[in-house]
RNA sequence: GGGCGUAUAGCUCAGCGGAAGAGCACUCGGUUUACACCCGAGCGGUCGCAGGUUCAAAUCCUGCUGCGCCCACCA
């Protein structure tokens, strides 16, 4: 052992310690540069901007994965050469952070209004200094290779000014307006939703049919929402539904109020449905409303911001639910209940953020027009210049996208960005751009509603790198090459930064490729929410198990698109599987291994250093093959399999009897460990920052993992020779192990053994690390073998004699070659049926053919063998 | 009501036309000086059900059943 050797290996402890290394690691990072980005760089560019977490609280484990999967991502390409740019940032999440900071009030017994509104924004801003402190702690524990000098905030001055641009440009194009409309209300946030903020589910409810008007002038129509008939302006019907012909045009009264209501006839109407007529409530439903447009019919409103009956008479100041039964008592009461029909159950839209049943209600909001958008939004991804992977999700990108409503933008909220326009004397309505005056005087003033969030982390793409400004940033970054995050924001996100992106910047994409990647569930496939009380806290595992544990473990079940379900076993799973790497490193390095010299020629080198080398160059390839396609879960697999089982468990043993060699032999193989730790360290780096950088520099006394690079296979030609052989001395080790485990030999002990047949396939040289691997020694002088069996090799058959000193256990030898025997025979039956059907042999490919029949002589050789070793068996 | 997806070992999932796989769990055996966060051996599946296409089907097609997700203004 060197000198060198001995020095490095006594700062490694015999486990890797996750805890004590990372945040140390994590600053030298960051002290030396290697996550900033220079715009002015000669490089290719890669760039990819965070989805900005909420800040609501705390990152959770979908963030953690999107965070692992963007990190190995960039990793990957800072390694490759590119000029990388992973952009942080935050979203201000207007309503949901506000009711946050509501609740946190209400705590103290107050109301966003007892505060006001400026003291109450102020308050809001405390809280996301302390929230985004917390998130960004996080990222920093992940180990997040972030550009912290660029991080950002949609409500910073710069993204704002581009909500300004923006709102004011599409103002100006007529792609907003300004309309009164049924939109959805949450009674309880006191603010329009969009469509997609409202959660549909199967509730129960009561479908009860009214009787309308009286006797021949009367008409039953049905109802869930029973308290809306206070605000009923017509009952319609379909023009041809002969029932009602002598109706149309004539008007009936409507119980409870004495009001005379016209029926009208409209092709809305299903004359399938119900008794084929429905009641008219403009005010309070979007269906009603179109109606009453066609019709003018006048939108009576009976309920305010709250849900509360506001028309007169005796339901006035009951809740929406308390009123429903009490006009359903007072119908009863007047004769008007035809039917009743309970649990009846259908479709009802609940406030994503809050839960409450959503009313939809009439009022004055600003929406985008979205055709247009919508449609450059779908093209851009249907001609390419956009991909969405996997390339199933674009289906339900392109059927939403191709059947937008408008986009209702304004929010009865106060944390967010105001609606730049202003109102004045005489209906004058001025939108205010970024460097625009605002207009003063008598009369004036702003909108009170604020934007919906999503409509400034729709411009995140490139607000964040300074637009409108021409910025270097811009012209370098944009597009970005990746968007990753989850498919479950696919409609709320995504489709809104292709439709503003392509907009803004002149039909350019926000993004060349999007990675979708599905949600991390609770062991048994469960969605993890705090009232299941299953969720899994990602610091949780950051401090057990550490970053990269928790990083490969989500790595590892990342198939695109794709749940993934996850349990701390996975994560004791990873941890260990640092651990092997790390005492896999540790003991090369013990054996004075190094990567800083040559390899040594071809011909210095074993079977087993050849076939290590072309495997390590078989996963470079295929590694790198498969982060092109975002295939983390395949990748991981195959660097867990290559390191733990081809590299510890073979290798390694092989090169212990190779370095007990010494000299020349020990030299080279010195030089394959440090070449083999090196790359697989290389490739590992991506997915386990931590671990793979400290034991890499100091394997190779190099600067930094971070800014080293990326390995490419060396297109040497894979020694097939090599392959076969220690294919073979894995077969035949086994074997052996087999035969001794069967056999209940000790695992320690060494077993005298003779092999023959060893030449025929050409495993002579490899005699000493067979005899180390499977525990066996020559023969002595006093060898009497009590044991044989032989071993099918590709080169050969090998006979192997063990002296077992007559301790041979007969019972479980017969039940081997028994169940041996049976394997053999059923392989057999089947492989000559297949070959004895003459479509197969004409019509299967050669190649098939061929195998099938190598496969049947094989079945055949095995019968013959396990029978003759049957027969040889002491009968008891 | 539409659309999509999925059903493979006890669990979580790969495989998607030519010999049923992985990790974990489980059983047995281990003081094998890199690692017990380990090593070795093993057990475990008529690939949801029923048809069809094919020389050949877990893999393609049809139907059924279960589960999941998305979309939706049938009162």
């Amino acid at each position: 052992m060197t000198e060198t050797s001995s020095r490095q290996t006594t700062d490694l402890p015999p486990a890797w310690e996750p805890a004590t290394v990372e945040a140390e690691l994590y600053q030298r990072w960051v002290d030396a540069g290697y996550f900033g980005a220079d715009p002015h760089s000669e490089k290719p560019a890669f760039c990819i901007v965070i989805p900005p977490p909420n800040v609501t609280g705390s990152l959770h484990m979908g963030h953690a994965l999107e965070h692992s999967l963007m990190d190995a991502l960039t990793r990957r390409r800072r390694m490759q050469g590119h000029e990388t740019l992973w952009l942080p940032g935050m979203d201000h999440a207007g309503i949901a952070t506000q009711n946050v900071v509501e609740r946190e009030l209400a705590g103290e017994g107050r109301s966003r209004h007892d505060l006001g509104r400026e003291e109450f924004v102020e308050r809001v801003w405390e809280w996301k200094a302390q929230s985004g402190g917390q998130i960004l702690n996080q990222m920093r524990r992940l180990g997040d290779g972030v550009d912290w000098s660029r991080e950002r905030f949609t409500m910073d001055e710069v993204l704002s000014r581009a909500v300004l641009t923006i709102f004011k440009r599409l103002f100006e194009d007529g792609l907003i307006y300004r309309a009164e409309r049924i939109i959805n209300w949450c009674p309880r946030c006191h603010t329009a939703l969009s469509d997609i903020e409202v959660e549909h589910t199967e509730d129960e409810g009561e479908l009860i049919s009214i009787r309308y008007g009286h006797g021949a002038a009367s008409i039953v129509v049905a109802t869930t929402r029973a308290e809306t008939m206070l605000g009923d302006t017509a009952v319609a019907v379909h023009p041809d539904d002969e029932r009602y012909q002598h109706l149309i045009g004539t008007e009936v009264e409507l119980p409870l109020t004495g009001r005379m209501i016209p029926v009208v006839a409209d092709e809305h109407v299903d004359p399938e449905f119900g008794t084929g007529a429905v009641k008219v409530t403009p005010a309070h439903d979007p269906n009603d409303f179109e109606i009453g447009q066609r019709h003018q019919l006048p939108a009576l409103t009976i309920m305010d911001e709250r849900a509360v009956i506001t028309a007169h008479g005796p339901f006035e100041g009951l809740d929406r639910f308390e009123a429903r039964p009490a006009v359903v008592a007072a119908l009863r009461e007047q004769g008007r209940i035809v039917a009743e029909k309970r649990p009846y159950l259908h479709a009802v839209g609940h406030c994503t953020r809050c839960g409450t049943v959503v009313e939809p209600r009439l009022s004055l909001q600003w929406f985008v027009k979205v055709a247009p958008l919508a449609k450059a939004a779908g093209d851009a991804v249907r001609d390419g210049r956009t991909t969405i992977h996997p390339p199933e999700l674009a289906k339900r990108y392109f059927d939403w996208v191709d059947n937008m409503h408008d986009w209702c933008i304004s929010r009865q909220l106060w944390w967010g960005h105001r609606i730049p326009v202003w109102y004045g004397p005489d209906d004058k309505v001025v939108c205010v751009g970024p460097d625009d005056e605002v207009p003063e005087g008598e009369g004036w003033h702003q909108d009170p509603d604020v934007l919906d969030t999503w409509f400034s982390s729709a411009l995140f793409p490139f607000s964040t790198l300074g637009w409108p400004d021409e910025t270097a940033d811009l012209a370098r970054f944009y597009p970005n090459h990746l968007l990753v995050t989850g498919y479950d924001i696919l409609f709320f996100w995504v489709a809104r930064m292709m439709m503003f992106g392509l907009y803004a910047m002149d039909g350019a994409q926000p993004f060349d490729h999007v990675y979708l990647h599905g949600l991390v569930r609770d062991p048994s496939g469960k969605k993890m929410s705090k009232s299941r009380g299953n969720v899994i806290d990602p610091l949780d595992w950051l401090d057990r198990f550490g970053a990269d544990a928790t990083r490969f473990t989500l790595a590892r079940g990342a198939n695109p698109g794709a749940d993934m379900a996850i349990s701390e076993e996975w994560a004791a799973g990873s941890r260990n599987f640092g651990n092997k790497l790390w005492n896999a490193t540790r003991f090369a390095l013990l054996q004075g291994a190094t990567a800083a010299g040559e390899l040594p020629s071809r011909e210095e080198l074993t079977d087993a250093d050849r076939w290590i080398l072309d495997l390590t160059d078989a996963v470079v390839s295929e590694v790198d093959r498969m982060f092109e396609d975002y295939q983390f879960a395949k990748l991981c697999d195959a660097l867990y399999h290559f390191t733990w089982d081809e590299l510890c468990d073979w290798y390694l043993e092989m090169a212990k009897v190779q370095m007990a060699e010494g000299g020349e032999r020990a030299v080279a193989t010195r030089a394959v460990l440090g070449h083999v730790f090196d790359r697989v360290l290389r490739l590992l780096h991506p997915l386990i920052p931590f671990v793979t950088e400290r034991l890499w520099t100091t394997l190779t006394g190099g600067e930094s993992l971070v800014v080293a690079e990326w390995p490419t296979a060396t297109g040497q030609r894979a020694d097939a020779t090599a392959a076969r052989r220690i294919a073979g001395v894995q077969k035949l080790v086994t074997e052996v192990r087999r035969f001794r485990s069967d056999q209940g030999v000790k695992p320690g002990q060494r077993v005298p053994a003779r092999l023959s047949g060893v030449d025929a396939a050409g495993l002579t040289e490899l005699a000493s690390g067979i005899a180390s691997l499977a525990r066996i020694e020559a023969p002595g002088d006093g060898f009497t073998a009590s044991a044989s069996f032989e071993v099918a090799l590709s080169g050969g058959t090998v006979h192997v004699e063990l002296d077992l000193s007559g301790t041979v256990d007969v019972a479980a030898e017969r039940k081997r070659l028994a169940k041996d025997l049976a394997a053999a025979e059923k392989e057999l039956a089947g492989t000559e049926a297949k070959l004895g059907n003459p479509n197969f042999t004409d019509k299967a490919p050669a190649e098939v053919v061929a195998k099938i029949k190598a496969r049947r002589d094989v079945a055949a050789a095995d019968i013959e063998r396990s029978t003759a070793r049957l027969a040889r068996l002491p009968k008891d």
